[in-house]
DNA sequence: GGACTAAATATACACTGTGTAGTATAGTTT
DNA sequence: AAACTATACTACACAGTGTATATTTAGTCC
């Protein structure tokens, strides 16, 4: 038996996908400020009150959402966290290809309008990447070389690659994982 | 008397006025989830049925604002269209300066969380620059040099330059326009 | 399998907010 | 001054929120 995993009651996780698909659902179908427990719980199949039983409101429910988002993203980027080698960044590979890998979910939550947590949550995350990667660079060479702060490298390159992988996902992913990730990378490598 | 603007009841422009500065004090105090129709009108200290004299609910409201955005920004940008010289790019620089002029402003629409409209446009109107920018470029050229798709790279680009922007005003801007500009043109001329 | 426990349901309530009436009042235009 | 129109005031039906209480149902443990 898995003492880290305390065995929760079978009712609690099925009550919690249910809701969970249900707004997956309805996001699908409309915008988010149109979207109450009462709905939710319509279309979960669940009683409105059960709702409160697991989460606060609704704002709570999605950080919750991207809390999960965010351990599995760190799982599949530590995965294969080999650093860059030859020039390739195979992160970038991999997390495209997670993405895509579910692309019904991430098109949802990431392109979704007025939704900002979980487009924050892989801001920050991206970041603290690219922080890492540049600091690493920089002790390579020494001596920082380039004149560009590393601060505002760190802002653009975040923002760049984010914005790409929604950009992608709302045009229903026109480039293979691999495409894309080589295409950004010649971008990157200034 | 000038025709294109048929001279507006002020009446009318004094209750908008109200309105848009209660909306941007608010926004200033509270998540855009915690601002109703009736906290707007009681900031505003006119009466909350008068609201819905203008505009339809509060989306609408931030939708007619954005307009107004763009508007502003397409004069700044357009006033100084002089195209690239030597490597510089006096319209970033002129926008940034636009924005640190009226910062209280878009800090608080740019960087307010649930609030895309605003972002979004922003966002389209970049992209059409670069886009108009890198087909210029290709053109220039005449073959088209790099082996960088068109698409991504405006995807790419775009998305550096807002989420750079957003950054910079998060961070109350802890450097001029003119520095900020250079460095995003050093990173975009790859 | 029976006793215990926890989750989910059913129902109700006070509250806040929405959108739309109808009428009265005040300001604007000509 | 008269005609017009924006705003105020009041009221109403409706939807959604969050909480409380009692009850039923399902899972766990021995």
């Amino acid at each position: 038996m898995n003492h880290l995993t305390p065995r929760i009651d079978p009712r609690v996780l099925r009550t919690r996908e249910l809701l969970r698909n249900a707004v997956i659902e309805l996001l699908e179908e409309m915008d988010i400020e149109k979207i109450s427990v009462n709905r939710i719980a319509e279309r979960a199949g669940i009683n409105r009150v059960t709702f409160y039983l697991h989460y606060r409101d609704i704002p709570d429910m999605l950080e919750k959402m991207a809390d999960a988002m965010v351990e599995d993203i760190l799982q599949v980027v530590n995965e294969h966290s080999h650093l860059e080698e030859n020039g390739e960044w195979p992160m970038l590979e991999n997390l495209l290809k997670h993405i895509a890998d579910h692309s019904r979910f991430y098109k949802i939550i990431l392109t979704s309008r007025q939704i900002t947590i979980f487009t924050d949550r892989l801001f920050k995350l991206l970041s603290d990447i690219i922080t890492t990667r540049l600091v690493k660079k920089d002790q390579d060479n020494d001596i920082s070389t380039t004149n560009i702060q590393r601060e505002i490298a760190i802002w653009y390159g975040s923002s760049a690659l984010i914005g790409t992988i929604i950009a992608w996902l709302r045009n229903d992913m026109p480039y293979t994982p691999l495409y894309l990730a080589r295409q950004i990378t010649l971008m990157r490598s200034q």
